[in-house]
DNA sequence: GTCTATAGCTGGATAGAC
DNA sequence: GTCTATCCAGCTATAGAC
């Protein structure tokens, strides 16, 4: 039986490896998760799509749910590593610029690894997957990843916008995030909403036109807000 | 052995029925597709919930996926004939309010069925996780059940927004789709990051919220998005 | 129409040879 | 560390009594 080899890849200098079995379980699993999700692939799906044993991965990794949790680990901390480096770039006292903060919160997220040959882009996707689901696990392993780089985002954007109150801005943060999963998700809505002129999978484009629009939304004022008419009786 | 009574429900009139098994398993598997994921709930946890036999579900609907399908479509379409009906209730030639024509799109789906007594919320759930799954079943369900109003909105928006470029106008419909579903989704990120003071689950509460960040974000001018400067070379 | 019983698979995980 | 062979729990679906 002839094992798998369109898994290799080739780096910057033209040089040819072959990656560890562990390294070929974590690609497989990451591009299969994001494309059918958490429970809807098998470890017997993997394991073939990585051109090894099944039980090389229960060798490498114990179970299945170690093997997502230590992909996103792996993931994770460099979106989170970067933000707090751009952020850091941006002088949050004098004439804090909000773009700059949005533009450091959702760039790290949108590009991360989309400059390595294979399973870049997946993360991306499963990411968005995970945000979405009400799955204690999955919950978890989110909230340790990004809580605290969260956390100081709100704090700069409240810097950056003195006059929004603070429960405020807490919604227009959670808004923000609605936007950039869904747009990390790529879930094909839009596109066939528009025959495929707006894709949120070309990643400049969405944060050329994400940034404007989230800015203004973060900006606005909430007295505006006296606009809406409740039609029905809040309970 | 008892049968399950915990699923009877009364109505208005204060008179008690008992329903039907079929509707006893529609809405014991909305609830459950809604909390954990379609993939993760099996046919004999939802047949345990709605206190039927397991061959019961096969003999109302044939399938699981089947079961699926009739949940989504049943909900589906009050929400688009009710999106219908709000929005011909705004004159668009004549002074038309974007702020009417977004809570026309969104109230519907924030709301619809939050007045039953059970399985209401989680039609919202189920369908914002539906929303993120780039899985085909799930998206052409979708797709049948709400391309035909989005289409509408999409127009309507345009309509009240002339100075807004078409492309600009689709990208920040997606955007709208990105809040409106993170928001339905209840994923619980926001209540932990804000020890719970911003909740998402409270409809009245996201309405006021949503609407005029939506609304400053689609009338914010294109222009404005040349003080972004891309810190990567486009690939 | 409602139930019990079970067929027929596929899932994650492991034992043990090499 | 890699493989084959296998365990067995859980799944969807159906057959057939009542």
């Amino acid at each position: 039986m002839l094992k798998s080899s369109a898994l290799e890849t080739s780096l910057d200098d033209g040089s040819a490896i072959k990656p560890s079995a562990r390294q070929r379980l974590m690609d497989a699993s990451e591009q299969l998760f994001a494309e059918h999700g958490w429970n809807a692939v098998s470890i017997r799906t993997i394991v073939a799509a990585a051109g090894v044993n099944l039980a090389a991965l229960h060798y490498h990794f114990g179970s299945k749910e170690q093997l997502l949790s230590e992909i996103f680990t792996a993931r994770a901390k460099p979106i989170a590593l970067e933000r707090i480096r751009l952020l850091s770039e941006i002088d949050l006292d004098d004439a804090p610029s909000l773009e700059r903060i949005l533009e450091a919160f959702l760039r790290p997220a949108l590009t991360i690894g989309s400059d390595v040959r294979f399973g870049g882009r997946a993360f991306v996707k499963l990411r968005a997957r995970l945000a979405t689901e009400p799955e204690a696990v999955s919950r978890r392993i989110l909230a340790n990843a990004f809580d605290e780089s969260s956390g100081e985002f709100l704090h700069a954007l409240a810097r950056a916008l003195p006059e929004i109150p603070q429960a405020e801005l807490e919604w227009r943060f959670h808004f923000m995030l609605g936007t950039m999963f869904y747009t990390m998700a790529d879930a094909g809505r839009i596109q066939s909403l528009t025959n495929g002129r707006c894709d949120p999978g070309r990643v400049e484009d969405a944060l050329a036109h994400i940034i404007p629009f989230l800015a203004a939304g973060f900006r606005s004022k909430p007295e505006l807000k006296s606009t809406i008419r409740s039609r029905r009786r809040p309970k």
